[in-house]
DNA sequence: CCGCTCATGTAACTGGTTACATGATTTA
DNA sequence: TAAATCATGTAACCAGTTACATGAGCGG
């Protein structure tokens, strides 16, 4: 099973009972844009995992559309639990991936300009993307989600090592030049 | 184009003249699990690219296999360059993931002795892979790859963040209780 | 000469995305 | 009542993986 089906089932269980809509609203409204949500994606995905027994669903009262609402089964939970524990994927696995630590590795491709310019666009963007994140995480806290609240805060911390390491990076390159 | 085939430009470019077999090798000794350099990526990949002239390929002299050796053509140097340069992808897309963080969001499902389990599995394969990478990137530096000291130490303040976010996460959680 | 590494390749599959289509319900 | 949102779905496509196959070159 994938990470997504396991995460699709984490969202359900958090919210439950809720429809494959909403899931999809979580994923299109998470800051990261590792999953899109696309209905391609999510629907049919939802349909398996009640095929293998993960979710039960039932139709909503007094809505005479399609509309379903999912919950997870007593095996869902488990299996979902089984994701959770360890043991954990291996540490290459574990790491994160930074799309742009990928582009940096070919920076020597770059003129000193180019570079600096780079640099300097990420930190905007990041730092707009901090702030963002920061208004999101304290609204989490407030709900008493104390769990969003910590993803928010770990990816608070991750954009400001981002930051950090551009600030390594541009004093570092000032150093040595072209 | 995708960002592999840009990292693969990249990859060639800072290699060249090389074979496609040594840019899967690159991928695979990557510390990052992100892409896997299958050959099945790799080869039509690589061909693909020589097709838009973004390659160019020579046989090696003396060698009876079918062994191409590749380079860059000025338009494929061009292209590694407007993938580098602004504007990057917007602040979401440069946003990293961390699996780490995507299970934490569900950890409501876990008890407390698991959580405390997951914390520690994920603190010591963090550690063990901030060690393997500590040295990679001595080598690195030593060798004269200035970019490639920049993106190892990019990589070591992203794993640190991540383990300092785990204290946080600990912290907080020893006191919020089940 | 045997086994390992170098080197290329393909077929079948998987796990998504994009784009489109439909219709019920709610809100202005 | 029109527009926006809720809600589900599918067909065509795409990027990348797994697994397999082939063969040259090289070191012990």
């Amino acid at each position: 099973m994938s990470d997504l089906e396991h995460a699709v089932l984490g969202v359900i269980w958090l919210r439950q009972p809720c429809t494959a809509y909403a899931v999809r609203q979580a994923f299109e409204q998470s800051p990261t844009a590792h999953w899109s949500g696309s209905a391609g994606a999510i629907y049919p995905l939802v349909r398996r995992l009640e095929q293998r027994r993960l979710l039960r669903s039932a139709a909503r009262r007094g809505d005479k559309r399609a509309t379903r609402l999912y919950r997870l089964t007593r095996r869902g939970l488990a299996e979902l639990q089984t994701w959770l524990r360890p043991p954990l994927p291996d540490a290459p696995g574990l790491m994160n991936v930074d799309p742009l630590r990928v582009r940096v590795r070919f920076w020597r491709a770059l003129s000193a300009r180019d570079r600096q310019a780079a640099i300097e666009e990420a930190q905007a963007k990041l730092r707009r993307q901090l702030a963002r994140l920061a208004a999101r995480t304290r609204g989490l806290r407030a709900a008493g989600d104390e769990f969003g609240y910590l993803v928010g805060r770990g990816a608070a911390l991750s954009i400001r090592a981002q930051l950090a390491w551009l600030r390594e990076v541009r004093d570092r390159l000032a150093v040595i030049g072209p």
